[in-house]
DNA sequence: GCAATATGATTAACATGTTAAATATAAACG
DNA sequence: CGTTTATATTTAACATGTTAATCATATTGC
């Protein structure tokens, strides 16, 4: 291939990756329309719900949004008594949000539906081949570039 | 683990899924910076270029966009000069849309720093490995279910 | 031929992605 | 102490993601 030639598309990391993406999101979207928030409200409200309060800095690291998104997503939720916000005890320029008991409610509601759906997807794809998968996306996210 | 609980937010398919993309992302972008063409309008350049003419259903199969987004990108893509479409000839529903030569020009300008990447990412993560992770993804977006 | 249905594409409405600029508070430093 | 610099968050502006509704043209079945 000359380098003035692109790979093919089919062979293209990022496209890959969406695609891949894709198939394992039309699974799970339609457990996420009966929740009533969207995919990355219900991201917010797991990673609340897994590791507590913190800022929404941490947040948006652990959800894998940019902050300006997340600002506009607690405010939904902070709207909908689905987290509550307050400043920082010691730094005013820092944030914490919490989940709410409406909000993990609406978690432990659809918790068995989402683990379903990926027993699934597991049992289909095979259990090794995931686990192998897991491990070379997190290998590669981790990357030192 | 039982079904009540979520599984930890780092072996999330969907989340690893796009932490990986984002790692990958953030070295393409630079160079998408100096296209002047977004990430998406960049891929149905590509799409173009590799497979002719087509119509928009195509385009956005084959870009992993949907159509919504696809027909705003193809109306800036038209202004700029960087696309033709026409209706089809026999099938007064469907357009063809054509890559110009300044779309071309666009694509090869930028190919071999698109290629310098790649081969940096695939010799920091290893051949083999790329090799692994981009036919699971594969396996995983053909999945039946 | 014509009504019913299907298909390709667009539009609408709202949420998010992305980059740059603005705002507020802290920390550093002379 | 006040000025500069850094950090946390928000706002702004525009592009895209997502679902539902709409519009135009084709196809089907009667």
């Amino acid at each position: 291939m000359s380098d003035k030639d692109l790979r093919a598309t089919s062979r293209a990391l990022p496209i890959a990756l969406l695609r891949a993406r894709e198939t394992v999101m039309a699974q799970i979207r339609p457990m996420l329309a009966d929740t009533g928030v969207t995919e990355q409200q219900w991201r917010v409200l797991r990673v609340l719900a897994e590791d507590g309060g913190m800022d929404p800095t941490d947040i948006a690291e652990k959800s894998c949004l940019l902050l300006p998104s997340l600002t506009r997503i607690l405010k939904f939720l902070e709207e909908n008594a689905l987290v509550t916000r307050k400043r920082h005890e010691t730094d005013g320029r820092r944030h914490v949000v919490e989940i709410t008991d409406k909000g993990r409610g609406l978690i432990d509601r659809n918790a068995p539906a989402s683990n379903r759906i990926y027993a699934e997807l597991e049992k289909s794809f095979g259990t090794k081949k995931m686990n192998r998968l897991l491990d070379l996306l997190d290998e590669l996210a981790h990357l030192k570039l």
